[in-house]
DNA sequence: AAAATTTCGTACTAATCAGTATATTTGTGT
DNA sequence: ACACAAATATACTGATTAGTACGAAATTTT
């Protein structure tokens, strides 16, 4: 898993030639900065090849079309900036800790280098394509629901082992965090500071266990 | 306030000349709708003279270039179906049917004919083309700055007037209720049905005011 | 009725877009 | 050392982009 690029290890090893002089993640990357900064349509080849250190053959060798290199730049960003959030929600055992760590750890893949927040790749970009790439947003929905479900079982548990009161359900619950989740990441790429976001973490906790 | 267009009653009546013959407003909301399907870059001026009825001289002298087109059309938005939800809002002396009221009518607003979803024109583009129209950011910053400042007013009320615990305190209570509406306007772009988020009001209510 | 003035319709322009053809470089396998 | 294969760099292609020039059409004013 990770490994389903194009030219990547085809099939055992295969052929010889001259080998990449750039390394595929950091060139991905640096297209995930580039989407995240401008989009879809407005980031253009000239945008990703200057931003990725490579021209444009190698890019098509590498990636595939614009639209295959944004699938994969959307699913790495997934993977290394979603998924931790997630992942660390599920391990925290106190829930209150657990839901405060995943807005934290959200807001982390939420900011850059210091205060400059940035919003959420794929909050920030879906909405707008949506139409133009069907697949993909089919793609993102079933990871969404995926994520859903995770938390419902979790908050679930939490509510039969009575550290939580029945009412709001486990899927009302579930729904608020994943809402706030997603208006944290819209305030972020909206100009609010770090500072700002961390400030709110109390009360969006609140929201999801109150 | 409204006619701040660029060859609409200039000052006085002026001169003679071929009458338009397409109505501004309808123009405007067809180029709204063009642009909250497609976002700005995705919009095409064949798309928005198509959708719009006119050709390009007759949309460049009645609104100027694409940027200023896509300007007024999103103050045309805020204003016919952002606004009435907020007046909503502070028209109901009862602050629980207020803020389901609230709810209810951004619903109405972010979906269009029948199920389909749309979302928010406004929470949908604004995002992505941060950085490209500063301008319109910062407009759009203050306008929704004074949106919450009306929304902390208010919850200051009902608190001062015992109809709501002191905690979470008005401000919470106002970021909560904007982040809220925000993340109804982003799940009915993704694909949520009119009938789901109706059934998620009650839960965003409690969460605002419980 | 004629002049003045504005809109409209067609067709154009220069720039930019995603994607590719071709030729050169750089390595591996024998 | 030689042949082969893959990646590189440059430069190109046709399509699409936002914006405009220009002449014809349609009104009001004189």
């Amino acid at each position: 898993m990770g490994a389903h690029f194009k030219s990547n290890i085809p099939s055992g090893k295969k052929k010889a030639g001259r080998p990449r002089r750039f390394d595929e993640t950091a060139a991905l990357e640096a297209a995930v900065e580039v989407f995240w900064a401008k989009g879809f349509e407005g980031a253009s080849l000239d945008d990703l090849t200057r931003a990725m250190g490579i021209n444009r053959p190698s890019l098509y060798g590498a990636f595939g079309d614009k639209y295959a290199l944004f699938c994969k730049a959307i699913a790495h960003y997934a993977e290394t900036i979603g998924k931790p959030a997630v992942e660390e929600f599920h391990a925290e055992p106190d829930i209150e800790k657990a839901t405060k760590a995943y807005f934290e750890k959200s807001l982390e893949g939420q900011c850059r280098s210091g205060d400059c927040a940035k919003g959420c790749l794929i909050a920030g970009l879906v909405g707008i394509e949506q139409g133009t790439m069907p697949e993909l947003q089919k793609t993102l929905a079933e990871q969404a629901s995926a994520i859903h479900k995770g938390f419902v079982e979790r908050f679930q548990q939490e509510i039969a082992a009575g550290h939580l009161p029945p009412s709001p359900d486990a899927p009302a619950r579930a729904t608020l965090m994943a809402d706030l989740m997603q208006a944290q990441a819209y305030r972020a790429r909206t100009g609010a500071t770090r500072r700002d976001l961390e400030a709110q973490i109390p009360i969006r906790v609140r929201a999801v266990l109150g």
